[in-house]
DNA sequence: ACGACGACTGAATAGTCGTTCATTCATTGC
DNA sequence: GCAATGAATGAACGACTATTCAGTCGTCGT
C-alpha cells in the first residue's frame, strides 16, 4: 500500500474499517485503536483525518444514510410508472444485496440503540426516516386513490411497512439462520398483498407485482 | 430509607435503577457509578450484590425477559378460547402499559444492539424469541386450519407479526411524537385483518377482534 | 445495654481508551 | 539531487471506569 494517500481516500478507507469493526466487535468494543488496526494504519490516524472518534462515527452514519437515499431514487423513478411498481421497487431496495449487508445492518442497529441519546445520530437517522416516509406515503396515497381502496389509510400502511422492514432487518442481523433476504422480501410482499389485494399477487414465490395500470 | 435491606430487595432496586439509567443515558454511558447514584447508594454496591457490572446487566435483561414471558401466559390462556382471541391478546400484551414502557423499550434495544457480540445476551434474547414464536405460530397454525385459510403459511405470518411488533417498538422508542401504543396496536391489527380477513375486523378504531368460533 | 455480625461505604488501584505531539519518512517542485 | 512539505507514526499523557477492601455503622440476638 502507498504510504501516503489523498485525504478523501483515507477517510473512505477509515469509514469502511469502522463499519467492519462495528460489525465484528460491536459499537461498545470499537475503539480508535481497533479501527486503525483494521485499516492497517496507526493509532493517531483517526484524530488526524477526523477530528475525533465522535466525528468518525457520525461520518460513518452519514455515509450509510446517503447511500440509502441515493438508492431510493431508483424506486422513485419506478413510481412514475405506477405506484405499485414504486412500492415493489422500494421493497426490492430494502432487501437488496448492497443495502442490506449484515455489516451495514449491524451498524444501523448499533446507532439506533444510541440515537435517543446523541442528537447528531438522531438528526441523521431522522433525515433518512423522513425521506423514506414521504416517498412511501406518496406511493401508498396514489395507489389508494387510483386503485380504489377507500378503506385504506396511506399513513397507516406506511408506518406498518416501515416498521415491518425494520423488524425484518433486525431478524436478518440477529437470527440469520431463520431469516433470509428472500424470505424477508416474501413477508413484506405478503403484507402489501394483504393491504392492496388487487395490485399484489397473493402467491409469494417469485412475487412479481402485477404493476397495475390504474 | 433503611440503611440495610434484604439482599433480594436491594438487587431489585439496583435492577430498576439500571433500567432507568439505560433509558436516560444509553448503555454506553451507563457506568457502575451512575447506576449506584441513581439508586441513591454508593460506588461499590454493584460489586457487592452482583459480582460484576456484566452480571448486573445480564440479570436486568433476564428480569425483563421473565416479565415478558410471564405476561404471555394471559395470551396463552386466551388462545384456549379461540386462536383469534389468542392473537388479539398477544397484540394487546405487546402494546400494553406495563410491558411497553419507554424505559423498558430503551433497554431492549440497547441489548439488541449488542446481542450479536455477547453470548449471554444472545441466549436470553433467543429464549424470549423462541417462546414468542412457538406461541404465536401455534395460534396462527390453528387459525389457518380451523378458519380455512389454505393459502396462508403460519410461519410466514408469525415472522411478519414478530418483525412488525419489533419495528413498531422501535418507532415508539425513537419517534414518540409520531407513534403511540394505540396506533401501533391499530397497525398490527390491520396486518392481521389483511392476513385473516374473516376473523379480524377491517375497521380499526376500537379494534375488537371478532373472536370467531371456528 | 452490649457485642457480634454483616450490609454498606468510598478512597485507592489497576487497566483501558481518546487524544496529543515530537519525530520519521514518502512525495513533490525546483 | 536537494530542500520543503505534510502525511503518518507511536510513545506518552490525562481522563475515566470497574473493582477491591479496610473501615464504618446499623441491626439483631442475648
Amino acid at each position: 500500500m502507498r504510504r501516503t494517500a489523498p485525504a478523501g481516500e483515507r477517510r473512505q478507507q477509515l469509514i469502511a474499517a469502522t463499519i467492519r469493526c462495528i460489525a465484528k466487535r460491536g459499537l461498545a468494543e470499537t475503539t480508535t485503536a481497533t479501527v486503525a488496526r483494521e485499516a492497517g494504519l496507526s493509532q493517531g490516524i483517526i484524530n488526524l483525518h477526523f477530528r475525533s472518534k465522535e466525528r468518525l462515527l457520525t461520518q460513518t452514519l452519514r455515509c450509510l444514510s446517503d447511500e440509502y437515499r441515493k438508492a431510493c431514487s431508483v424506486a422513485a423513478a419506478a413510481a412514475e410508472l405506477s405506484p405499485a411498481a414504486g412500492l415493489t421497487a422500494m421493497v426490492d431496495l430494502d432487501f437488496q444485496r448492497n443495502i442490506c449487508t449484515r455489516d451495514k445492518l449491524a451498524v444501523w442497529f448499533a446507532f439506533w440503540g444510541e440515537r435517543k441519546f446523541r442528537p447528531t445520530y438522531r438528526r441523521l437517522c431522522a433525515a433518512r426516516d423522513k425521506y423514506y416516509d414521504e416517498l412511501t406515503r406518496s406511493m401508498c396515497a396514489s395507489l389508494c386513490e387510483q386503485g380504489h381502496y377507500p378503506g385504506v389509510e396511506p399513513a397507516l400502511v406506511t408506518d406498518g411497512l416501515s416498521a415491518l422492514t425494520g423488524g425484518l432487518w433486525l431478524d436478518l442481523l440477529v437470527r440469520p439462520e431463520s431469516m433470509s433476504r428472500a424470505l424477508a422480501r416474501r413477508i413484506t410482499m405478503a403484507y402489501l398483498a394483504g393491504v392492496f389485494p388487487r395490485h399484489f399477487a397473493q402467491a409469494a414465490a417469485p412475487a412479481r407485482a402485477r404493476a397495475a395500470n390504474a
